[in-house]
RNA sequence: GCCGGAAUAGCUCAAUUGGUAGAGCAACUGACUUGUAAUCAGUAGGUUGUGGGUUCAAGUCCUAUUUCCGGCACCA
């Protein structure tokens, strides 16, 4: 998909498609007032109070022949100063143009663009004329918040994109519908990976298959961090209030915690991991020597998220976090962020994901500790990203509320970005919970304390997954990667059981279809269920104990000896190779 | 949570203005014995998400509710 933020003249194009859209719905809907209409990174908006009328999906169509009216008639847009009363003079019937006059700094100039019979409120820049946005598309409508504050009443939003080129708009087009194609949720039924109940909204289960892809990419998890000198613990889901008022999340995070009553005393449900790890910490005594601790933890956690805001995988209200918690001296701090750096590095490239990162510096209201303290750990994040040689954007207020972040999103094969990884550091809870070690000189010292994810949440990146692999996962990950289809179960299939319990004894997983089915029947379920290698045993690879098989997609097939196909499966998985 | 839409067989979808709920795929049974994306025939499968209501009659209209989808807000 095409970032128009990157290309100034899209950006323009789209700004004044916006406007475009909110003169046909001026002529359409006289009583409309207008809100603001930017372009965004995928094309525009234009927010609408259409008072007592209320936009359909279907009214789209009438709008889109109206603007294409517009193009039609070739409005020349011109640009125009005003003084502030003429400007409000100009926009008296609309009180959100009023708002948005009333609160412009004094020395800023105040433009407007009008096309026609059309004027708006904007400091452009546009195109010359309407002429030039005959290649756009409205997308969809929907709703709101004026201001973008939930306390606010909602207003209509219609989004829409516009190109320079018929081409270009039809290959986006096409990126939604192969979009679609990759929905998760479709293909996670499809594929049976997972499935979620109307009894549990936000709960997913896991099916079989989902269950072994599950399970490699934890046991993946697990190896990797082993190398990079990580130990586990598992804590548990539910715990006493009181350990949640120590750490300040009951506080903070409250209204998204599930709480029970256990003989009579207040529990609550874990939202995040870390006041079960601070506890395993505290559990003894550390030595300077002993640190950095790294302690990991997929650690199943609740949140109750607002019903709206549930979405497939993608947002759920119980996951679990690919979570470790780093225990350090503050002379290790650098050292131990530029390690992560690369963990998090190699991790991402194994899945073919490119990543930026974001810094999330302390919220304006909602946090804990010094400000002093704050600003020092933000500076070491970002000194570190520098010395790591990697760009690091910095997202003003985004922290968490103890503390700030790194954030790393990765971008699928689509160029659709996921907010993944995240580095946290936190100097604030080691404080609460009066962590220590012991110096050289037998004296007591806080340690510095970092959270991090790589995956974010397991549930999650499997979600992305699907969709970055549109449900053909590379060898390794892939729930089953062999299916056996013998050409006639009479005479082969004794040669596909040898061959199938070869596989199996290498640990590969292999499926032999052995149904009473013409093979074309099961060469096509086999694709549809996108098995990564289908072999075909009939005769001939009998006979010269070969066998042949077709990659999924692809139409040719290859006959080799049974040794070198195995080899080939060894080494792809070996090398967690992408490509089948 | 808010705005808008949707919910019919396991899946994908039909069902004139309210008038006997259907099809394809999947499942099951049988025949066919097959060399690379769907062999043929048959069987079974539904209180139309749930609860109220209007009507001689409701999948269809009204109402409440649940869940899902597209956004917003929130966020891993």
């Amino acid at each position: 998909m095409i970032n128009i933020k990157e290309n100034e003249k899209l950006d323009m194009l789209n700004h004044s498609c916006a406007h475009m859209l909110a003169q046909a719905i001026k002529r359409l809907y006289p009583n409309a007032l207008f809100w603001v209409g930017p372009s965004i990174k995928e094309g525009f908006y234009y927010d609408i109070d259409l008072k007592e009328e209320v936009l359909k999906e279907e009214d789209l169509e009438k709008i889109t022949k109206e603007m294409k009216k517009i193009v039609k008639e070739d409005k020349l847009i011109k640009k125009e100063e005003l003084s502030k009363e003429e400007a409000l003079a100009k926009f008296k019937d609309n009180p959100y143009k009023i708002e948005l006059i009333e609160n412009l700094a004094e020395n800023e100039s105040i433009t407007a663009y009008t096309q026609g019979e059309f004027t708006d409120l904007c400091k452009g820049p546009h195109v010359k004329s309407t002429k030039l946005l005959k290649h756009f598309a409205l997308l969809k409508v929907a709703g709101a918040y004026y201001k973008g504050d939930s306390n606010n009443k909602m207003l209509q939003r219609i989004y829409g994109i516009c190109f320079e080129t018929e081409e270009d708009l039809q290959k986006h087009l096409q990126d939604l519908e192969e979009a679609k194609k990759r929905d998760h949720k479709k293909l996670g039924r499809e594929l049976e990976l997972f499935m979620i109940s109307e009894y549990g909204p936000g709960f997913p289960f896991w099916l079989p298959n989902g269950m072994k892809l599950r399970k490699l990419l934890e046991d993946f998890w697990y190896e990797e961090h082993e190398k990079e000198g990580y130990e586990f613990i598992k804590t548990p889901i539910m715990l006493n209030k009181d350990l949640w008022e120590l750490s300040g999340h009951w506080f903070n995070y409250k209204e998204n915690m599930y709480t029970s009553v256990i003989d009579e005393k207040e529990f609550a449900i874990k939202p995040m991991n870390c006041p079960g790890g601070m506890l395993v910490y505290k559990n003894k005594l550390h030595s300077y020597k002993d640190l950095p601790i790294r302690s990991g933890e997929l650690g199943l956690v609740h949140r109750h998220e607002a019903s709206g805001a549930l979405n497939g995988l993608f947002r759920v209200r119980n996951f679990t976090q690919d979570d470790a918690h780093i225990f350090m001296r503050e002379d290790q701090m650098e050292e131990e962020i530029l390690h992560l750096l690369d963990f998090i590095d190699r991790i991402y490239h194994i899945f073919n994901l490119p990543y930026t990162i974001e810094l999330s510096t302390r919220p304006e209201e909602k946090y804990i500790g010094e400000i002093e303290v704050w600003d020092k750990a933000e500076s070491i994040l970002q000194s570190a990203c520098h010395k790591a040689g990697k760009e690091c954007k910095i997202n003003p207020g985004d922290g968490a509320f103890y503390g700030p972040k790194l954030d790393f999103h990765v971008t699928d094969s689509l160029g659709r970005e996921w907010q993944c990884g995240t580095i946290q550091l936190d100097m604030n809870l080691p404080e609460r919970f009066d962590l220590t070690y012991i110096d050289q000189n037998g004296e007591k010292q806080r340690p510095i304390m970092l959270h991090r994810v790589i995956f974010g949440s397991v549930e999650r990146f499997i979600g992305i997954l699907i969709e970055h692999f549109a449900g053909v996962f590379p060898l390794w990950l892939a729930p089953i990667q062999v299916n056996i289809i013998p050409v006639n179960n009479e005479y082969h299939l004794e040669y596909a059981k040898k061959i199938e319990s070869l596989l199996k004894e290498k640990n590969f997983r292999v499926t032999l279809d052995d149904r009473e089915e013409k093979l074309s029947y099961k060469m096509r379920e086999s694709q549809v269920k996108k098995i990564p290698y289908t072999l075909i045993l009939g005769d001939k690879e009998k006979e010269e104990n070969l066998i042949s098989f077709r990659m999924h997609g692809h139409k040719e097939t290859h006959t080799i000896p049974c040794r070198e196909f195995i080899n080939l499966l060894e080494e792809k998985t070996a090398n967690k190779e992408i490509s089948l």
